[in-house]
DNA sequence: CTCGAATGTAGGCGTCGCCTACAATGCTGT
DNA sequence: ACAGCATTGTAGGCGACGCCTACATTCGAG
């Protein structure tokens, strides 16, 4: 069968692969709220419901693409992060590429962050989230074995130290911040949490 | 006229209040993927145009409805803050106010943290969330002054605590905690920002 | 080679947001 | 009191969307 411009074949031969990347320039340029089904068929170049044979819905779609995002996260703070150091420049590192990643991802870390709905997807989800939340466990609890930072639960600790740099990558997203100033002020977070707010003696 | 339960007088009264109350019960209750203004005005008893009188689209009556959670959100900081208490049980007070009104308007925050678009709205947005920043950085520029806490930038303290404040709500929001859980984290948080995560000497 | 499974097509259904033309009502100035 | 205008609600239509079903084509295991 001839392949020209207007008749591809039949069958496209990496539908799926196609509508995610699709998806994800457009979640990039346009925002969650322009992405359609029936518009990522059309730049697919396939019939409206093909998309159906490969993501029940549209939300399938979405958590697929979710789970990309945490798989180029993790990948992201792997290779940002050195065991080598101490624990302040260490921590900054990998807070750095967080902030990054946030500011280069921000509609995709919405739907990384967006509360599901069935439970397989909540399930595949917890777990991606988990080892995202592992690459700062392991910092924090390297460190507490070198004694460079309190005792106590280290998911406690993990927990509050998260917590800052989500907030932050959260307010950046939500434009409180400009990414510049996020940026600008990451280092002096993690100065902050590290020697807390109160006066030293 | 008659005004038999059928036949509602022509004109509503006061169909704006209405439409947002109705929004926010539905946003509670269904969340935002389930709010479309033809249900608002079949739940109103008025034609599906007649939103389109109060609100040009349906944008701007989420903004609108995100105002309206700034000024509850404003108004519970406010009664939740104790001037007169020490630092830490005052900025615990604080945290555990906004964590509750996140936990039980978690749909509402997220409407009130979204990017928004038009210049108008994103001005009166602004506005809200420095009126709320503003119930933080005020519990912290009274413990400098008092020499409770560190020199420095006052907005940038409130930037630090804010975002760790923040990213435990957001956190709760996107169910990688519980509020339970998030409500009992809430003192050690507090806890570990005023005191540092390195061991003091 | 055959036949079932996988994949894509064509069309339809109900809902949605938004638009326009029109009707009813309220309000203001005289 | 009331004319005239701005406000508010109605009726209907438009195009797009998500999802469904019935059907067509292709792939691949036996």
């Amino acid at each position: 069968m001839s392949m020209s411009a207007a008749s591809r074949p039949y069958h496209h031969g990496d539908l799926r692969s196609a509508l995610l990347a699709s998806a994800e320039r457009t979640l990039r340029e346009k925002g969650v709220a322009a992405l359609s089904l029936r518009e990522l068929a059309r730049e697919a170049g396939v019939s409206h419901a093909a998309p159906g044979r490969h993501f029940k819905d549209k939300q399938a779609l979405l958590n697929a693409l979710a789970l990309t995002g945490y798989d180029r996260l993790a990948q992201t703070l792997d290779t940002a992060d050195d065991p080598a150091l101490p624990l302040q420049p260490r921590l900054t590192a990998l807070a750095r590429a967080y902030l990054a990643f946030s500011v280069d991802n921000a509609a995709l870390l919405e739907l990384m962050y967006a509360r599901k709905h069935e439970p397989d997807a909540t399930e595949r989800m917890a777990a991606a989230i988990d080892r995202t939340i592992g690459s700062l466990e392991r910092v924090l609890a390297d460190a507490q074995k070198r004694g460079e930072i309190v005792e106590g639960d280290p998911e406690h600790l993990t927990l509050v130290t998260g917590a800052a740099l989500h907030g932050l990558a959260s307010m950046t997203a939500a434009c409180m911040l400009t990414p510049e100033a996020a940026l600008g002020t990451v280092d002096e977070l993690v100065h902050h949490l590290l020697h807390g707010l109160k006066p030293r003696p």
